[in-house]
DNA sequence: CTGTTAGCGCTTTCAA
DNA sequence: TTGAAAGCGCTAACAG
């Protein structure tokens, strides 16, 4: 396959190639009428596509931002893209979006890609693992935003849920509905996932408001595949949980496939709530009430926060954490 | 942001550019080991990234694809994606991965944007909407493949399911279990998707060679949003559906709103199954009966196509359709 | 074993 | 109103 270039429109208008570049950056002020319509025939003709790569290595910048996400799984995620998709289209920027599958690994890797392939700015879904990498980025002042988890120092701009705020909605909600034995289910906390984290701490801190002694055998924080294991377990104890509140949907999944595979009826003898809305919610049996994340407004702040960095090129040494209030659904699982 | 360029690693390790692009490109074969010490050191305290878009300008070639899904809401794009990635990785070959919404217009222009990027080939769940652009495409000898759908004549490989099967396969196992009044939901055919226009036209034929009389009232193919709608009217008059093929994982979806709503019990009342696991599905009240496609399969072969056809860079006329078998997997809905 | 050189396709002064 | 020339960061002969 032989490219056509600029240079093959050049000739075949009868032009230079510079003129040819004028003519495909809409720059036609200074340009003979004639003389576009000679090269917009070439181009058609030819089928010329400009070679982006080219441009982007003379203008040193892509207008290409790249977003890595922890896990495409969640819904989190992909209406968070959709969200920054939005202010990209706006902005006539592209944007490639990797999925770093709750592996700092991979994470960095595609860090290195991303940066190697010049995107002007990244949005990043932090797994936690790679401070070091993200600070010698900083010392070379790239840009950079983070969404959904934080990191200590805040050398980046972070934009992310009020994580206690939406455990202790969950908490009293369930409170609210006489449940007193309250259970928590958590995809694996290990890697000192923020969001999880603190909502784990922030449904104990509901509990103890309320006057409820934490039970941590009520307390499931484990890899995805080992929670309905767990689960059996605390089953066959002397005394379970009536209510449980779910940190995210995955947990929740599996949360309901236990309760289901059990029988166990939602909600008169287990209430059941969630972070994170989801369209399957809707049709679960019964279905599920949950606290939502205003996810477009953060996905929105957090792109116009990365295009703003990109534009300015001024980092600040430590940014404060911008923090999103959670919304109660009221369906039908409490 | 200052980039770090390989001349700068030059002159701190005291050697040409040539010799850094020598380590950089692990050719060490007539390196002196206190030379390569020396420039890994300068790569090391610099952060030096290579700067990929050089490299490809110069190589012209990318190491990259882009894949253009039609509809990334479909649990068979995600799988199909996760396929792809995995042959990409063992061959060191990025992935961008794009989602057309179903739109011609946004295929177009992610076409154009991957296209303009240099990635050395596509992978593209067709809307259809295209064709003069394909056949250009084609006429330049850019590498392409299709799936899930397919366009006539085939002028690019293409892997997709065996969608007659598939809609058989359902309709005898909705049969089977003694429903004989069996409707079909689908979401919107107007733009001649392949898939859904197969499957249907495989139900017809699945309830002719049972000696069945197809009912047009009993069909409704719309878009996803009127679904609801469709099957409200459906509920008003005389007789209704004792079983339903839905032809997709979304129209599943409205189909079981529809029938929770209504509080119709699956499948004493209304029997169910769909084309297309998902996770969700598992943990539906009843859980989902669903003809499965090989994702896995199709994935991998279709991603080792593209390879072989950047490799090989020699374009047939016209190539067969690769034909996928679905695979029935019951659960409680039928 | 390492350096010199040319050039990938484009943009951008500056000159004509 | 258009063209010539330099150069973005890198690779790949080839020379030394």
């Amino acid at each position: 396959m032989k490219k056509v270039t600029m240079q093959d429109v050049a000739n075949k208008a009868e032009v230079s190639k510079s003129t040819v570049s004028q003519f495909i950056n809409n720059r036609y002020e200074y340009m003979a009428a004639e003389t576009k319509v000679r090269i917009e025939q070439a181009v058609n003709d030819l089928g010329y596509i400009p070679n982006h790569i080219a441009r982007s290595l003379k203008q040193k910048k892509t207008s290409t931002i790249g977003v890595i996400v922890a896990n495409i799984i969640h819904s989190f995620s992909n209406e968070m893209i959709r969200a920054i998709e939005d202010v990209c289209e706006q902005n006539d920027v592209h944007m490639f979006v990797c999925n770093a599958d709750d592996n700092p690994k991979k994470e960095k890797s595609y860090m290195e890609m991303l940066i190697a392939k010049q995107v002007d700015g990244l949005i990043i879904f932090p797994t936690g693992g790679n401070m070091d990498f993200y600070h010698s980025l900083k010392k070379n002042n790239f840009p950079i935003v983070f969404v959904d988890r934080k990191i200590e120092p805040s050398i980046y701009p972070t934009f992310m849920l009020d994580n206690k705020k939406a455990a202790s909605l969950a908490v009293n909600e369930l409170i609210e509905s006489d449940k007193k034995n309250i259970g928590l289910v958590s995809t694996s906390i290990s890697k000192s996932i923020t969001p999880r984290i603190e909502r784990v701490e922030g449904y104990k801190q509901a509990l103890i408001d309320h006057d409820i002694e934490i039970n941590n055998d009520y307390i499931i924080t484990t890899e995805r595949m080992n929670i309905i294991k767990s689960l059996e377990e605390m089953w066959k104890k002397d005394t379970f949980p009536d209510a449980f509140f779910a940190v995210n949907d995955l947990s929740l999944i599996e949360l309901l496939k236990f309760l289901t595979s059990k029988r166990i009826h939602i909600p008169k003898q287990v209430s059941v709530i969630s972070v994170d809305d989801s369209p399957f919610l809707e049709i679960s049996t019964p279905p599920s009430s949950v606290i939502k994340q205003p996810t477009f407004d953060i996905g929105r702040d957090a792109a116009e926060k990365i295009l703003e960095l990109i534009t300015n090129n001024k980092l600040k040494d430590i940014y404060e954490v911008n923090r999103y209030t959670p919304i109660l659904i009221k369906r039908a699982s409490v």
